[in-house]
DNA sequence: CGCGCCATTGATTGCTTTCAACGATTGTGG
DNA sequence: CCACAATCGTTGAAAGCAATCAATGGCGCG
């Protein structure tokens, strides 16, 4: 009655299927072929790689539990964290159609993988339209968060940066149903967070601070609550259109309904107004 | 006999043709059957917009002349350009398969563009597999220079960032035949530069002239040569792989072969030593 | 010729980094 | 169960890179 449909369809379940459910227009049959191809899940280390850049990869990774990310390394040791995946994304899903991947993927929590075969899920892909085109979904997902965060990245200060993850992270989770109301487990470091932002472990540190003492959020342990939903969505500039939950039937999922997430502009700058 | 083989086939070309045989595997006839689904070049003005945030696209363009870009506003004003477009490129590739597109693409210059018809290219991609994989290694293409400018935005200051967009745009241009040896024709303002790099204007200018004074590069009015393309390259930290050039027979081009574009790890590290 | 856009330059401000040290928490082994 | 090590978070002071503000110069174009 809650949205909570676990039919038998959803034993193919995991957040993997989640996801694509939610997000593409895929059926019960495809999402029982790709679950098919899936191998083993694979338990991964914390702060180990799954994915090195300049692999020849034959396989792609599903992440079924954890948090990792994709990130590159410059020559002097500095990092950036391109993507951070969440669970029911796949890790590396470009070199599906390039034959090395100019990136790594690390763990950044002890972590649950399935692989795919790479030649295996091109012949899918090909010869079932509707996973082709999923996966072509999933990678303009993965474009348009990396757009985004360009934007974040370029153009916008520390505290607008650290917002947006903030709001980013609560949609992503909400969406496979990892997120407790308004609050979610951040199991990362504020150094992971840094290199994600392109900042500094200790000027994460003093922005959350500063987040947490204007009573935008609360922080106790790894658990975060966003108490101001309509205010840290302002100051990040946050709109969830570039995760592109709109694009699939509402009725499939209930939880964009929660009357805070898909605020409209207007009602954001009423909140906006009221709160000065 | 010095790389221009206009044969026949060579004929459907243009920039479009001419990148997509370089870094896919994209075969004459299926290239013939993408150029009749392309409708009439448009010429579009510079400082346009071709597409808006949130169209509900029902054609894609490529982009046959000109400079253009993606870009996203932020609510005051700023703007960040998140990919630079030259000719041969598709402008809005991703709404092949999302339904509306979360920035706005601008001409730069006056450009000419090919529209293509949405619905029919999603038919032509799962009809002709090697359509649909060549445009999945377009989106890949996409995917890592989004990933590779996050690494730029994120890790590198302004003086590594313009060195290594330099460098991009000279491999890329030179891709479609569009540099004139180690150089090329720069058309887009100082401001747009910033707006791709995450800078101000001011201080574009500034490293720009501390490049040149440098004697890194040479710049007069629009032209720029990159005289010392070794230093440049090792100063922006520049790995060309993540432009996914290698992963086509190198027989089908030869402008690889320019020994200062492949440079090796190690030769460039001695260029380094030599030179300090 | 004059307007407008773009490039250039200088002085100042400020956000973020860097460096350094200390405190808190977690996990582990005796 | 406690001591200890290691990792992570927190805080302060100083430095630096890039932004901002402001003004001038150059160039193309109507």
């Amino acid at each position: 009655m809650n949205g909570h449909n676990h039919s038998a369809s959803a034993e193919i379940g995991g957040p993997f299927a989640t996801r694509l459910r939610r997000l593409t227009h895929i059926g019960d049959d495809e999402l029982c072929e790709l679950q098919r191809l899936s191998g083993e899940a694979r338990q991964i280390h914390a702060k180990t790689d799954l994915v090195h850049a300049s692999d020849h990869p034959v396989r792609l990774h599903v992440l079924l539990e954890g948090w990792a990310c994709r990130y590159k390394l410059l020559r002097d040791g500095r990092r950036q964290i391109t993507s951070l995946l969440l669970p029911g994304e796949i890790c590396d899903l470009d070199t599906l159609y390039v034959t090395n991947s100019d990136y790594a993927v690390g763990a950044l929590t002890a972590c649950t993988v399935a692989p795919i075969d790479r030649s295996e899920l091109r012949d899918l892909a090909t010869s079932q339209p509707a996973i082709g085109e999923a996966l072509g979904v999933l990678m303009a997902l993965d474009n348009a968060m990396l757009t985004e965060r360009s934007a974040c990245l370029g153009r916008r200060s520390a505290r607008e940066h650290v917002s947006h993850l903030l709001c980013e992270l609560l949609v992503r989770l909400m969406l496979v149903g990892h997120a407790r109301g308004n609050g979610f487990t951040l199991l990362i470091t504020q150094e992971e967070i840094a290199d994600t932002l392109g900042l500094t472990a200790v000027h994460v540190n003093r922005v959350l601070q500063g987040l947490k003492s204007d009573g935008l959020i609360e922080q106790r342990g790894h658990n975060v609550v966003i108490s101001e939903w309509g205010l840290l969505r302002r100051i990040a500039g946050f709109q969830s259109g570039y995760l592109h939950l709109e694009d699939v039937d509402e009725a499939t999922f209930d939880f964009v309904r929660v009357p805070w997430v898909m605020q409209t502009q207007s009602s954001d700058q009423n909140s906006l107004d009221a709160h000065g």
